[in-house]
DNA sequence: CGAGACAAACGTTACAAATACGCTTATTAA
DNA sequence: TTAATAAGCGTATTTGTAACGTTTGTCTCG
């Protein structure tokens, strides 16, 4: 009996913060199996000159235009029957977009690309809903202990647009002004010069994150609130 | 131009905490590549009747005859020249082994299954020295907010040997007072009314690790020291 | 041009947790 | 009986968390 080879895929759980709700990029199937549905960028592991996470960051600029973005494996399903077709092994990552990247999206159901909120999911292709709920899992621990939020977001921002993104991944709304002061203290923002000047109420200050006052703090930091 | 498929295996690092410090089973490899030199515990994933984890778990069993304990998936490494032979992925997990488990492992160079103490390893096949790195610092962050520590332990321990356990992980000294202070508080610990009787000492309490107390504690609970 | 609305920004207090360290108790060996 | 040692108990100080009140700056609207 000749036994067919496993067959590995990458599959990525794309989030980005939107007014306040975390979002996730889908893709609509064109073939079967799960024609039609929705399913996350993914893709056989085919080519023998790239690492499986150089394979991750291939297949998401090929499907969905995203390039450069923080990348980082999350979990690798292997159960026997994931795949009705054949056995099928997938090493999931997890990519986070800053609000700069949405643009490159083509955003739409004509395009096969479109984003979703991730507490409000279509129904999904193979296991991608278990995927997707490791992996916000995963974000939504990542964000306390970790620089991750400055990955969702765009190289200035307000301290607002900061606790946005921490209330749309935690999903609860946090006390301003604990958020502000333990920030403040923390000493990984850098204040700039300029304030927005938009908007019909007071001007925020801009900031940037300090990578290097980052590295400086002990092994696991906790930004909790 | 044929291509070769790409194959997967299981590796796992197996660990106990014996006598304060942390130690891990290799096997000695009995065929190249690497022969003659120490791996992790793993193999191919060729069969088609079981998930990845129960490959690992199958695998561990085979090679250092250990089952029933606790299993965890690590990280999936996939560089592309890992082996030098042909394209290999694995799919690397982390094992935990109670004191009673030690017994099962003939160890001795002659069976080509030994213990090794962790900070002090020996030249290894492949890239298992990462994996080993990977698994140490996972361990060392898992004790602080999981039950890990008795995945460690026999059934009945004392404060004694709960601390030892962790000063093996965390590879530093810990203050045993507020040590025994925060475990007792935390309510996850079972009083038993037996003490050790041997040593040449105060005989000790043994206690029992409470899953049903420790499910009530919050998402992460904190056992650091 | 003054009042109202609103987010930005600053501050205080009470309580809980982490850290550092001193001390007492039960056992065995000599 | 006492010296040695680990088991076990207690207290003070510092640090962090949580809950909440207040002031400041900008725009809009009358």
């Amino acid at each position: 009996m000749t036994v067919e080879p496993i067959k590995l895929t990458v599959d990525t759980v794309a989030l980005a913060a939107q007014e306040g709700q975390l979002e996730i990029v889908l893709i609509r199937r064109k073939h079967d199996p799960f024609k039609t549905m929705w399913a996350l960028p993914g893709g056989f592991l085919h080519e023998h000159d790239e690492s499986v996470e150089q394979a991750a960051a291939r297949v998401l600029l090929e499907e969905t235009n995203v390039g450069d973005v923080y990348l980082e494996q999350l979990f690798t399903f292997g159960d026997k029957h994931r795949d009705p077709r054949a056995r099928v092994v997938t090493v999931s990552y997890l990519a986070l977009l800053r609000q700069d990247d949405l643009k490159l999206i083509a955003s739409s159901d004509a395009s096969g690309v479109a984003w979703w909120p991730v507490l409000d999911l279509p129904k999904l292709a193979f296991d991608h809903k278990r995927i997707i709920e490791y992996a916000h899992q995963r974000i939504k621990y990542k964000i306390e202990y970790s620089a991750a939020a400055f990955s969702l977001l765009p190289e200035k921002f307000t301290l607002r647009d900061l606790q946005s993104v921490y209330e749309a991944v935690l999903g609860r709304p946090v006390d301003n002004r604990n958020f502000r002061k333990k920030f403040l203290k923390l000493g990984v923002l850098q204040e700039l010069d300029e304030t927005t000047q938009q908007g019909s109420f007071r001007p925020a200050k801009l900031y940037r994150f300090d990578q290097k006052e980052f590295e400086q703090l002990p092994d696991r930091p906790v930004f909790s609130f």
